[in-house]
DNA sequence: GTCTATACGACGATAGAC
DNA sequence: GTCTATCGTCGTATAGAC
């Protein structure tokens, strides 16, 4: 009837092994290529537990594919130099976040995944650059900004178009950088 | 034994009946929620002749998300202007091939769609445009255009952010079309 | 050769017993 | 909270009729 003490914990260390297991799996596999079976059989747990403590694949997905690594310091810096600054510093992030980003990007099918990415979108890039820009139109140049941006992990990360990840870094931050600059600048 | 001209008449009127049901239903639902079994029904025909023709519902996938619509004609025109004009025509292109391209990136989990996206970019955008750029990293600078227009359509097509569908076409002629003028002057 | 019928193995998800 | 058994659906393969 009541569950007891025991009974709650134990439910919190299996609900903490599918995360775990999700957050692993779906980084590397990606969505699609990650079942519910696989997920229960690296937190070994029955693969009925994963929808029972996340009510659906799609669910645990979104809540595992998230970083702590807070892209927000990609918009800090001096203004003038801003372009190359959140090129730079978003090619330098985590392997993780890479993964994740990708992840993310490659189950755009699924709704709720696209609301995700929107979100993640608004609050990491969006919203604090928005706040740094003046001028005309100072949110839509942070929305393009990052649409800009996108644009360039999409292909480097999501399609790895070889015409890109060829290029020496330092190159895609100069040319990619004043590309960005223009919208900041405004 | 050997097939006759109406075995092949009859395979070939098959054979486009499942097509034209492909193209239709991808195009409208997307890949994933496109069942092999929805196309078969569409196309009046039992399911196992769609995996007999095409090999595969992802082999059907790719062969039918295309458009005749060439997408060349928009890296046409004054080399002053191309960024603004390269803009307008995507914004301007059919509605088919919006649908195509959304379905396109949103089935990139799987390896050969994001194989066939690549080519689409190369052909169709990046091969052209390179051809008219002068000054340093004419190719590169190319390969940076074509992801910024695939980030604005992203944004705007497959994640459908709010933010930026409701801004007037008008506006993100201009403002977008300055941040690729950039690269393209070189 | 085209087609029909049937089946296979894997999937996400659920009901109900413990 | 957990587990067993099972459901309906999926992509795909194939045996055999025409």
């Amino acid at each position: 009837m009541h569950s007891t003490p025991t009974d709650r914990r134990r439910g919190e260390a299996t609900r903490a092994a599918i995360r775990a297991a999700g957050a692993r799996l779906f980084a590397e596999h990606g969505f699609q290529d990650t079942s519910v079976r696989d997920i229960a059989r690296e937190a070994g747990v029955d693969p009925a537990l994963v929808i029972r403590h996340f009510r659906s694949k799609e669910r645990l997905f979104i809540e595992t594919m998230s970083v702590e690594d807070p892209a927000r310091s990609i918009v800090e810096g001096p203004l003038e130099q801003l372009g190359e600054a959140m090129v730079a510093g978003t090619l330098a992030r985590s392997d993780r976040a890479k993964k994740v980003y990708t992840a993310l990007m490659r189950a755009a099918d699924h709704e709720e995944v696209r609301d995700a990415i929107a979100r993640a979108n608004h609050a990491t890039v969006i919203a604090p650059l928005a706040r740094r820009l003046s001028g005309h139109d100072a949110q839509l140049r942070a929305a393009l900004v990052s649409a800009q941006l996108n644009g360039l992990l999409n292909t480097l990360w999501m399609i790895e178009d070889e015409a890109v990840t060829r290029v020496p870094t330092e190159v895609l931050i100069t040319e990619y950088g004043r590309a960005l600059q223009v919208l900041i600048d405004g």
